[in-house]
DNA sequence: GTGGTCTAGACCACA
DNA sequence: GTGGTCTAGACCACG
């Protein structure tokens, strides 16, 4: 799977964009911890996108605690730990799943296309690492 | 179930968030095709938001096909009609789950957690309904 | 050729698919000059439509020249009367084609359907008659 | 050809007309995909309008397809994709067609004439554009 | 009464 | 700089 999926026309904001590419990847093992991100200038030149805006995103990732950044050395991902608790999490899920899941009702999905496309998309997500790895 | 989930400091656009709110209400059953909404000038003062805004979320719910307004009478369910074709949909279900469960592993959810919060959340959709009733 | 097309949730005025429907049905000889159309009460019953509605439409009808009515005796299709200057109609008509073939290409027609769609249509109005007949 | 074609008193609302212009402008080749459109606030001042009613106007484009708006960059005008049904798009000319039809022989206009200005209409409109161009 | 349009002006988010 | 959101308030069109 490609890690960067980003098309400035999409309607997200660009820097929303990278930071769902990154951790989309780290979230299915595409990225691994402690692997290094590319610097902000050679992926602004790779995906033609202002530096600015890639620094934006890599701000929002270390904010987030996807990633850490070593000044001189470049970004990395970040060890996996877990800040919200579990009722927290748990409500932010079901809110962010009512609503994907509306609009497939509303896009003319139907049930078993639905469970079976979040079946295929769960396999390709790490739910229980990140805390044992490098 | 409560059909208005709307709070202003949330990030979510105030209007996003409405149109969220009638969307996952027809989802769910809990408005049905040819209900009425509040008129804009009641909900506005309901909500504590201004008309404009309470107006907005509705054109956009008439863009998506979602309801249909008339002047003098209203805003209506709509009948469902299908107009996005079959692998568009799919492509954008998946991306938007995708966010989902990539943001779900960051926050330190389990896999059978997830599965569980998704077989419950599932159960309260409707999805093969709207083209029949009333 | 049914002469009343009116559906409420259309998005055109339900008063002005009325006169729509009157015009149409008078240009294309499914309504001639001195026909009389049904009152309004009935009109209103027929259709499920508000008295007051139909009044308007039939209203606007008369100020436009298309009909007359007659205290007492109901609403008649009126001789045909030009009033506007020659210049002045063919703008109208350019300004109101264009916008609809401008729509064409927007939803992707080609050229020799638009062509064939208005060669069938025109054949189905009459130009030249209204002021002979009786 | 002039692009702006705007007049508040005319009856249609200025944002739709705003709407027409651009329709018109990149349906006939003034405007080519990828190009700019000028920015609202700019516009605004051009046109001496309210920058909400210019940014109705391009939210509404944007709805429709046929520009993609980018926060911080600008309007574009997008690739033309086309989303309606063959019959339904057949369906909605017809009706736009036959309404401007039958104003056409209310205001006196004569067959040859009617003829002669599609014609020169249909000249100006670019239909099989649009998928590969810029 | 209903929704729709337009203006004016503040403030935010993005590139 | 760009577009987007929200408020406030006037006025119009429709049923």
């Amino acid at each position: 799977m490609v890690i960067w999926r980003v098309d400035p026309p999409d309607g997200e904001p660009v820097f929303a964009q990278i930071v769902h590419s990154v951790k989309r990847a780290v979230a299915t093992g595409r990225l691994k911890i402690g692997d290094r991100l590319p610097s902000v200038r050679e992926l602004a030149r790779e995906l033609v996108i202002n530096p600015n805006t890639i620094a934006k995103a890599f701000r929002a990732l270390e904010a987030e605690g996807v990633t850490v950044s070593r000044r001189g050395a470049g970004t990395f991902v970040a060890e996996r730990r877990v800040v919200v608790r579990a009722d927290e999490r748990r409500r932010r899920f079901r809110a962010a799943l009512e609503s994907v899941l509306a609009d497939a009702v509303h896009l003319g999905l139907s049930e078993p296309e639905v469970r079976k496309l979040f079946d295929a998309a769960l396999k390709r997500f790490r739910f229980d690492e990140g805390k044992r790895e490098k």
